[in-house]
DNA sequence: ATAGCCTTGACC
DNA sequence: GGTCAAGGCTAT
């Protein structure tokens, strides 16, 4: 059967033959046509969901769901990786008890688990949400940063993250059976992932715990509330503010590389940074140093000016002048000014606390789609810390305030492209009013 | 499309 | 026969 004679069934057949037999026969029927519809699609035409979809430019490729094929390559990938004597029955026995125990929360969303499904505890909406999403080979797109939190009652606003969820937190496609046969008892193969990805995932929540607890409880916070560690890396800052060193490009070199230096410093003390296996040094030189910089750097200016216009436009202005020594502004430089302005007012218009200053500033790191994916988890987790403060903290400014310090993020990234990008990096230092 | 409930079948 | 985790059905 062609394609474009099975396409039109998908719609409807004659409603004369509603009776329970023939539904039943419409509907295996049908679910044979979409089978064999997709089967066509593979072979180089658009697929379906894909092509209902908005085609944003491609260049947000992490807010797309992969392709289910892929993932599954993926799996199979990891199989080959994971298979060794070392995984007896006996740890698979002790994995099964290990999920009796945790039966009451979906892993998911926390809505009231009925069982391991696809290898994780979920409700019986995330399980067929992700039976779904496989069987039929969706793809989605967030249209938010790709970091939607995934909870009872948020869970259908964003298809792409709680697809993304259901998988971090290790549910298994190659569970979901391939010929659709109904009962039976779970392949060996697919008990190892579960096992593999079971294991993965409590190390993480062993070291997301701890950091969450050392976040909340212990020195960490404690020495950001007696603003000790913040002051610490404000102390590379101050100078400016009180006109004891001339700004130049290498006063300003030299300033970031020292405040870098204390925030890696702090940063490597967090229990979970052993999780991340990258060289974190390199990647802050190579790719994030300028984003925390503009970050610490607005976030002093709110500490110590109590109004957004502690320095005037065309003082501002003037100071740019003086900087690039009477180089001709283009109107480009006059956008990117106003740009920065407006974004500044915005943040100075959020009270942030010291603790979401110090989640932002993490987020800020981990935020990246070049990055593997325990690190994707690290993200996730913060958000959930951050989440957690939220609504713990400012109940009644929520969803609201949450959402507005994720838009932070990326906008923090993109003024700081565009400083980069047009030479201005050195607007944000010629802020500082004495 | 979602999600609660139902049916199925391998394993104990 | 009971349990568990697959897929199926259907009201919303």
């Amino acid at each position: 059967m062609s394609l474009s004679q099975s396409l039109p069934l998908r719609s409807g057949f004659p409603s004369v033959y509603e009776d329970d037999l023939f539904k039943k026969f419409k509907l295996k029927h049908h679910r044979t046509l979409q089978c064999k519809y997709e089967i066509d699609t593979q072979n180089g035409r658009s697929n379906f969901h894909e092509g209902s979809l908005p085609d944003t430019g491609g260049n947000r490729a992490e807010l797309l769901t992969p392709d289910i094929d892929e993932l599954q390559r993926r799996e199979n990938a990891l199989l080959k990786c994971i298979q060794s004597p070392k995984i007896s029955n006996d740890t698979n026995m002790s994995l099964a008890t290990n999920h009796r125990k945790s039966y009451s929360l979906c892993k998911v969303c926390n809505d009231r688990a009925t069982g391991i499904h696809y290898g994780l505890a979920t409700c019986e909406g995330c399980k067929g949400f992700f039976k779904r999403t496989v069987q039929n080979k969706r793809k989605y797109r967030c249209s938010g940063n790709g970091s939607c939190i995934i909870d009872k009652s948020q869970r259908n606003r964003c298809q792409h993250c709680r697809f993304r969820k259901c998988l971090l937190q290790g549910m298994v496609i190659a569970a979901v059976r391939y010929d659709r046969a109904p009962g039976g008892r779970t392949p060996a193969n697919v008990m190892q992932l579960y096992k593999y990805k079971n294991e993965t995932n409590e190390l993480i929540n062993k070291n997301v715990n701890e950091t969450f607890n050392a976040l909340f409880d212990s020195n960490i916070f404690h020495c950001f509330d007696q603003i000790s560690t913040i002051d610490m890396l404000f102390e590379h800052l101050r100078p400016l503010l009180n006109s004891e060193i001339l700004l130049t490009q290498e006063s300003i070199k030299s300033i970031s590389l020292l405040t870098i230096d204390k925030f890696i410093y702090w940063f490597r003390s967090l229990p979970f940074y052993p999780t991340i296996n990258i060289d974190l040094s390199q990647f802050m030189i190579n790719d994030r140093w300028s984003n925390y910089i503009v970050l610490i750097i607005f976030y002093f200016l709110k500490m110590n000016y109590s109004h957004v216009h502690f320095i005037s436009y065309p003082k501002c202005l003037q100071r740019l002048f003086y900087f690039t020594q009477n180089k001709f502004l283009s109107s480009l430089s006059y956008r990117i000014l106003d740009q920065f302005f407006y974004f500044l007012s915005t943040f100075f218009n959020i009270h942030l606390t010291n603790t979401e200053f110090t989640l932002l500033s993490i987020l800020l790191i981990c935020r990246s789609n070049q990055l593997n994916k325990i690190h994707f988890n690290s993200f996730e987790y913060i958000c959930q810390i951050l989440h957690t403060y939220e609504i713990t903290k400012l109940p009644s400014e929520q969803p609201a305030r949450f959402n507005r310090l994720l838009s932070f993020l990326e906008q923090i990234q993109s003024i700081t492209q565009i400083l980069i990008t047009h030479q201005h990096f050195h607007l944000p230092f010629l802020l500082f009013s004495s």
